[in-house]
Order: structure tokens, then sequence, then C-alpha cells
DNA sequence: GCCGATTTGTCCGTATGTATC
DNA sequence: CGATACATACGGACAAATCGG
């Protein structure tokens, strides 16, 4: 049972949208109906609408209705990355093996070079950790992590070789809210080569990405170089 | 003059974080002190605030305020793309001279590869378009777009080698409202290699997007094919 | 082209819940 | 525990775009 009652409507309508209920280019029944079908005032119900609008389910016309755009074809790939999915939860929902192997695990403090980097003050206690990620065995991702040392008390290499995310969330009860990204393609490094098999290509795809936690802290920089094979970022946007 | 409050106050608080009046990790002061220096309601308030957040400009938090997350230094850099800023708008931004070269334009009919690829119906009558566009005389993509010829009508190719979207906004009234975005990686092309001047490079960065306009219809899918030097495309992730 | 009905967009005031301090 | 501050929800009012007669 969700928290909220804008986002148990959310997610019925989205689940009717998926299933056929409201199908591409329809048009969904009225504010006024469906504020009716619901139970609930027009300002929660057009909250829903809104979420739906934002992950492009829907999109609203003034005076006429709400049109869905969502098209089955069109669902979210395989290969996909999106929103703030983890490397585990994207794992599971392909049904495939994530392995992760720690290469460095170490203690630094944040230098210059480093804070214009990846936005931490200069001095700020850092650890710093390379992992290699692989999926049913095949090698997809070398992730290049700093993490601010004060936030995640305890990360041990262990840990890291299994999932950092499950650490915070479990057991620091700490989870990222906001994150930052910037997706850019760069010549692979010597290391990119000896950590993926590259094949024919001579590039990786990165995300670099900043992540605030619920306290609105940065608590960590992350550089994930991506084999451009089945790397797909997918995304909305809207104005 | 924006045309609505909560997007005046938003615009107002955005500019104040981005001059230091509000900072890196300040709180902003309370949603009551605020309503009460923009004369509003609270609703009219926190919806500015949502979209400050939205912008990874701040991040509220339940119980203690909302804090400016907003880093002067980590401003969207040079060479972005971001939401549904189009090429000639980037390169305003920029101060650069943009130019377009059309290397073909056709009339097709939407057969069925076309249909899975595009999310066009199949039998749908579309215009082709690849026209390579350059900043300052240098090559930086390859841009393929399929529009639907009944929301396009009267385009040329004397309009694709200036901006289609000047051309949609002005003469036919039509905007953008949502886009679906896809980011990949691909080897490049013989065609790639022959527009763009790769250097080292053999991949390409690729962007494949749906737009759809105010009346909910899917009226253009592009693959915009792009040099990987300069490329990068930043996004905000929330949950 | 006008007018009224319909439908979404904006805004307000208020009440209550919940997390933090 | 009380005070503060953000989160959710309701109901009502009016504006603006659309559509049919």
């Amino acid at each position: 049972m969700p928290k909220a009652i804008y986002e148990g409507i959310y997610r019925d309508l989205k689940g009717k949208i998926q299933e056929g209920t409201y199908s591409y280019q329809e048009l969904l029944p009225t504010e006024n109906e469906l504020t009716q079908t619901y139970n609930c005032s027009r300002n929660t119900l057009r909250r829903a609408i809104s979420m739906l609008a934002d992950d492009a389910y829907v999109q609203p016309m003034h005076g006429r209705g709400v049109r869905v755009i969502w098209q089955r074809e069109q669902r979210v790939p395989q290969g996909s990355l999106d929103g703030v999915e983890s490397f585990d939860e994207y794992a599971q929902r392909n049904d495939v093996q994530p392995t992760t192997s720690v290469k460095s695990f170490e203690h630094v403090v944040c230098g210059a070079r480093l804070a214009a980097r990846t936005g931490f003050p200069e001095g700020s206690d850092l650890i710093r950790v390379v992992r290699v990620r692989a999926l049913d065995g095949v090698p997809r991702q070398v992730d290049h992590d700093c993490f601010l040392a004060s936030a995640v008390p305890g990360l041990t290499p262990e840990i890291a070789s299994v999932s950092v995310y499950q650490y915070l969330e479990g057991k620091l009860n700490m989870r990222i809210l906001t994150s930052r990204r910037r997706i850019t393609v760069q010549l692979a490094t010597d290391e990119d080569c000896s950590y993926l098999k590259l094949g024919p290509y001579n590039c990786v795809a990165v995300i670099e990405s900043q992540s605030f936690n619920s306290a609105g802290i940065m608590f960590e920089y992350t550089q994930v170089r991506h084999h451009p094979e089945e790397f797909s970022y997918n995304t909305v946007s809207r104005r």
C-alpha cells in the first residue's frame, strides 16, 4: 500500500496504461470523472497526472483532455539505465548474474584537481574505490567511486564487492534523492582495455554523477565507464 | 514578465541562487517567510521550490528546511546539451556560428522496419532528412530526421537548411512539449566518417529522440550522431 | 464569428500529518 | 514535550483553451 493517495492513483493509472485499459493516443477520462472514481480532490488527481506526464506516459492538453503517449513497443529496452537504478537492480530486472571485483580501495584527502573534478570541498576525507562489474561473467563497466568518508562510516572492500547501496540504505538508512549526471564518450584508456573486452570499439560511454543524500549532502561522486555495447541511457525531457 | 506567478518566483529564486544570495549548502528562508516576501499562497511557492528541486538547485528536507545544492563551478559546461535546447539555441548560447548542410530530403512511406525503429505507425507519410551541422565550420553532428508529413506542411529543403524549429514554432505555431530520448554509443559508419572528422575516434554518440507536440502527436523521430569530442549530455535524476 | 459548455491551468485558504529540533 | 518546518489533501474560485452549435 503506497503511503500517499496521489502515489496510489499514479501507480494505478500507470498500470492501466501499460495493460491497455487506456491505450496509445486515447484520452483519459476527464479530471472530474477521475476524481469521482478515485474519490479524491482535483489537486490530488492532478498531481498523479503530472507525474505520468513527467514519465512521458501522457500529455495533458489545455481544454482538450489528457492523451496517452506511452507505446508498448517503446518500453525501456533490455540494455538500459534510467533514473537512479543501481547495477544490482538492473541485473535483477534483466535476470542476469551481477558480480563485482574490487580493484582498489583507499583513503585519500581531496586535492585541488580532484575537488575541481568531483565537486567535493578541497581537504575532504574521501574513500576511493575502483571496481569492475560484470553481468553473467562478462565485464560491462569500470566504476571509479569517491565517497565522503564521514558519510559512509564502516565501508569496507568486502561491502564494496557486494553492494554499496544496500549498505547505505539498509545499514546507514541513507538514500540518494538527487543525482546530477553528465554523459560523455571518451577514448578508452589502457585500464579500460585491460578490464573490458572492447572488441572493435576504441571508446567507452562515461557517466559521471554527483549524488546527494536526504540531508542535501553530496556524499558520492562516481565515474562509470561503460562498454559501448548494450549501453543505453533513456530519459525524458519536457518543457 | 512571466505568465504565471509560480514561474516568476521560480526564476527569481533561481537567479538569487546563481548570484549567491543563497549559496551552496545554505538553507532557503522557510516556506512561511517566502510566502510573505512573494505575497503568494503556500501552494504556489511550493510549486516553485519543486521546480528548483527538479533542476537539482535545491533539496527540500522534511522538518528541516530547503538546502541549496547548486554549485557555481558545476554549472552546465560549454559543450553540453540539455533539455530540449535546439542546435541553434546552443550555438547562440556559446557564441559560435551554426551552419547546416542538407544532404538529402525525400518523402517516404513508413515501412515495417522504420515503424519499429521510429515508433511511427506503418504506412505513415514521412519526410526524411539528412543534415550535417557544423559550429564555426567544424562538422559536429549528422542528423537523421523523420517528420510526420501531415504535421509539417510546407517543409522544404531550404527551411531544413536553416532551422526546422523556427519554422515549426514561428510559422506552424507548433511546440515540442515532450521528448523521449535514448543515448547510445555506436561504431562510426562510413557516412559518419565522411561527414565528421573523427580523428582517433571510431565511435559516435547517438541521441535518438521521439518528439510529441502539444496535441500529443508524435511528429518527429530524430537520430543525431555526434562527434564524441565536446559531446556532453547533462541531466538530473530524482526519486 | 459568437456563445455557451467542457476541460485543463492557476491560485488561494485551510486543515491535518509527520519529521526534526 | 512543544515549536518549527515540510508533506499531503481538500474544496472552491476564476482563467484560458477548445469544441460544437
